[in-house]
DNA sequence: ATGCTCACCAACCGATCGGTCAGTAAGCGC
DNA sequence: GCGCTTACTGACCGATCGGTTGGTGAGCAT
C-alpha cells in the first residue's frame, strides 16, 4: 500500500495489507481447508502479490496457524463479555446457549475453521498449536457451569452439560442450511425456537409425564 | 496383479487392486481430506501405479465420490440390521444410541469422511451427490422414532430427538481422544458410561428435583 | 491361431504448487 | 544528505499435481 497525499484520504480508511491477508485467508481456509487454498488465491483476494504474503508470513503453515489463533482469540474475547452472575441454572444455560449461538453466526468463518480443525484426525489436532487455545476456552465454559453444579442431578457433571450444549449449537450451526431439505419424515423449527427446544429438553428431558 | 500358478495361493486370498484402491483411498481421504491426498499416494498405498487408478476411475473426483457413496451405503446396510420393534421410548433410544455409537467406532474412517463433508461449506454440500444419501439415512432414523412420537413431551419432535442423538454421538466420537486432555475444570466418563449419561439426560433432563 | 477385452505400467504433459531472490520505493533516525 | 528498515513486486525455481499416451501381457471366445 502506497499512501500518497492524493490517495491517503481513501487509503487510510482501508485496512492494511497484513489485515486484509489475514481476513481473506480466514474466509478461504474456512471454506476450502488448508490444502484447498493456494497462497496465490489468498494474495489475489487480498489485492497483493504472492511474494508479499511470504513477506509477512514465513510459510503457508504459519499463516494458517495465525488465522486459527486469531479465531480462538476472538472466541475468548467474546466470552469475556458473557456475564452470568446472579443467574440460576436455567438462566445460565439460556444465556450460555444464546451467547454461543450468537457468536457462531456472527463469526461463521472462524467457527467453520475451528470445526474443520476438530474434524481432522485427532492425532493431528493433539499436536496442533491451537489445541491449548481450544482447551482453555472449553475449560472456561465448564467453569461457568461449575458454580451451579449443586443444582444438577446426581451423575450429571458440568463438563457433560458444557459438552452437550456446545455439541448441539455447533452441530445446529453446521447443518442449519440442511434442515429444510433434510426433513421428509419430520421437520425442525427455526433457530430461536430450536434453541428454546434444546433448553427445554436439557432441563426436563424428552419423556412425556404419564 | 498377475495370478501365476506359484503365486495364486497367496494372491487369491488378497483383495483385488480395485478393492485395495477404494479401501486405501477411504483411509487417506478420511485423514487428510480431498485436497490433502494425491492420486499417487493412493496408488502407492494400494500397491499399484498412478495410471492404474485412472484406469479404474476417470477422475480424482469420481474416486472420491465412490468412496463417499460406499461409506453412506455401509451406514444404510448397518441400519437395516437395527431392530426396534417391541421397544418403548427408552428402549428404542438406548438401542439407537448403542447401534450408532458402535457403527461409528467400527468404521471410523467412513465416519470421519462423512463428518468432513458435513464440515465443508453448506452450499457445497447441498450440491454434493452424497447429500441425498445422507438425507435418506437421516430420514430412516427419524422414522424409527416416529413410531413412539406419542410418548414424547409436547413440543419435542422425533426429528429433534434424532438430531440430538446423532449430534451427541458424532461429537463424542470426534472429540473422544481429546477428553482426557480437554478437562481441567471437570472430567468426563468413558464411552459406555458417557452413553448411559446421555440417555439419562435425554429422558429426564439435567435439573435436580427439589 | 486370431482377435478382442481388460488390468496394468513407465514415461510423459502442461499447470500449479510453496517458496526464493533481486530489486524498488517509501519512511525515518541521524 | 545518508544509511537502515520495512512493505512490496515480478520473475523465477524445483517439485508435484491431475491426467494422458502408447504399449505389454494375460484370459477368453471364436
Amino acid at each position: 500500500m502506497v499512501p500518497t497525499l492524493l490517495a491517503s484520504a481513501y487509503e487510510i480508511s482501508e485496512k492494511s495489507a497484513l489485515t486484509r491477508i489475514l481476513a481473506e485467508a480466514e474466509v478461504l481456509f474456512a471454506e476450502r481447508g488448508f490444502d484447498g487454498v493456494s497462497i496465490n488465491e489468498v494474495a489475489l483476494a487480498a489485492g497483493v502479490c504472492k511474494a508479499n504474503v511470504f513477506h509477512h508470513f514465513a510459510t503457508k503453515q504459519e499463516l494458517y496457524e495465525r488465522v486459527l489463533a486469531h479465531a480462538c482469540d476472538a472466541f475468548g474475547r467474546s466470552l469475556d463479555a458473557l456475564e452470568l452472575k446472579e443467574q440460576d441454572l436455567a438462566g445460565r444455560l439460556w444465556r450460555l446457549m444464546e451467547w454461543h449461538n450468537a457468536f457462531l453466526y456472527q463469526r461463521p468463518h472462524g467457527t467453520r475453521l475451528i470445526l474443520r480443525e476438530l474434524t481432522g484426525s485427532p492425532t493431528v489436532l493433539e499436536r496442533s498449536p491451537v489445541f491449548p487455545l481450544i482447551q482453555r476456552n472449553f475449560d472456561r465454559i465448564v467453569g461457568l457451569l461449575n458454580e451451579v453444579a449443586d443444582k444438577l442431578r446426581e451423575g450429571i457433571s458440568p463438563a457433560l452439560v458444557a459438552k452437550v450444549v456446545l455439541s448441539l449449537n455447533l452441530f445446529g450451526f453446521q447443518t442449519e442450511r440442511l434442515n429444510e431439505k433434510l426433513m421428509v419424515a419430520g421437520s425442525l423449527a427455526t433457530r430461536p425456537e430450536l434453541q428454546r427446544q434444546w433448553l427445554d429438553l436439557l432441563l426436563h428431558g424428552i419423556e412425556a409425564p404419564n
